[in-house]
DNA sequence: CTTACCGGGTGATTTGTGTCATCTTTTTAT
DNA sequence: ATAAAAAGATGACACAAATCACCCGGTAAG
């Protein structure tokens, strides 16, 4: 398990001015600048480098996160230390939601993707201000659902999808949700996109590679570039 | 699909009585007499026969239901006709309560498995009750997160289990969540318990036929008896 | 009464993809 | 600077499980 071999080395800042953009996402406009107080108080934020672990499965939840900058990786361990890699999760969003509230343990690990910034809130300090702001709640309650029903919908797809399907939505996750292009640098190991896809480092390779001398994408160690967005979209819908 | 031909003949009832069960739940025992009032005055009963709809993935939401009585049967349909059954779930629950606050839209079928009751409640007055009453949301939002990852669990174990594994999960499912014992009488065909093994009707059945002969279970048509607990455990845990 | 359909069941065949083995290149550690 | 480890890549092989094809028996439909 490489990723135990590497501390966190966590680098504590005062927190003021970082929180602002926590502040500004929908749900937290609705809190009075006393709750904003609050939660500054109660907060504050931790750097991470890649790989860092940010928390780890079955351990107890402590704190809800938000990454002000970076990008996390939420896996969980199966037996056989068979890894998957649930959803990669960019800056402006909460992770560890759903942990916290349905059942006190993490259900699953979070490490850092390059390097990252987490915003640590204080989980009474949630409770409290759900309990006195309704509106704060609702939205939380939606964030967590949508939460559930993306995970969810990836975890179906790769059920009944196959390999091509699958990694033509790796692809398209990538160039859609992230970087908005059709060229970009993978910001994995094969390894890790291949857990990310549900499958192991040679499948993910050979099908990547049949994808290159099918001319649908270009391939160059880390630089994809998609040239038939229609046929991967195609492999997707299909799988 | 033979889902859709069998339409539903929905009975409606005066609820006052029945929505006793509801309200008894934890989260709702929080609710002032006015709010009881409330949804008791929103509310309404539906009876279904074993197969009828009672919501289609894709539709929006309209309400949040509650089984009364009975038990109901979420699933999902994807590409190529293919059925995946995601959860049963028996008297006492909510159903659709992820879909309602995550995407306005069902992403999921739900149907009726024997004959049940389901209480529909508004959403509008699901919603001014969380912004009056925080306590109950905070209810609200630990069963939506339980929820997720509960299936979220399932899926998972589905996926790098195998066959054997995930049966004995769904005769487990069976003794343990839904009726108590060893002994009991499967609610579902053997197509649809493949569904929700995630498998096909003929895996289903010669793995099945594989514990009988195995002795680790009796099988006589719907009929079945664990006798080995221990090795359908074990077949569970290993995958 | 006969046909058609669905549920349950079994065997033969095919296939996708995981596993294993091996090699090169790059990165990390000492 | 050199060893060790991890990442990337490819080929051969094995195998679990889907698919296809068929059986029977019951029951709903014409």
């Amino acid at each position: 398990m490489s990723f135990y071999m590497r501390k966190p080395q966590p680098k504590m800042e005062n927190i003021s001015a970082a929180v602002n953009g926590l502040l500004s996402t929908p749900g937290f406009q609705t809190l009075t600048d006393a709750d904003k107080e609050l939660i500054d108080k109660f907060s504050n934020v931790v750097s991470y480098k890649n790989g860092d672990i940010i928390f780890k499965q079955n351990t107890r939840t402590s704190h809800i996160m938000f990454i002000k900058s970076g990008m996390v990786k939420i896996f969980k361990e199966g037996r056989n230390d068979k890894v998957i890699i649930l959803k990669l999760v960019k800056s402006g969003y909460f992770i560890g939601l759903m942990s916290v509230f349905g059942d006190d343990i993490y259900q699953h690990n979070a490490s850092s993707v390059d390097n990252s910034e987490i915003i640590f809130i204080d989980i009474g300090i949630f409770r409290e201000l759900i309990h006195k702001n309704g509106i704060f709640a609702m939205h939380l309650l939606n964030q967590i659902s949508a939460e559930g029903l993306f995970i969810f919908e990836k975890l179906m797809s790769q059920y009944h999808k196959q390999l091509p399907g699958r990694i033509a939505d790796v692809l398209l996750f990538f160039s859609e949700s992230i970087y908005q292009s059709n060229v970009y640098n993978l910001p994995l190991t094969r390894r890790e996109l291949a857990e990310f896809a549900g499958t192991t480092k040679e499948s993910f390779i050979r099908t990547l590679t049949e994808f290159k001398n099918d001319r649908i994408i270009n391939l160059d160690g880390k630089k994809v570039e998609i040239i038939s967005m229609d046929i991967i979209k195609t492999l997707s819908r299909l799988g």
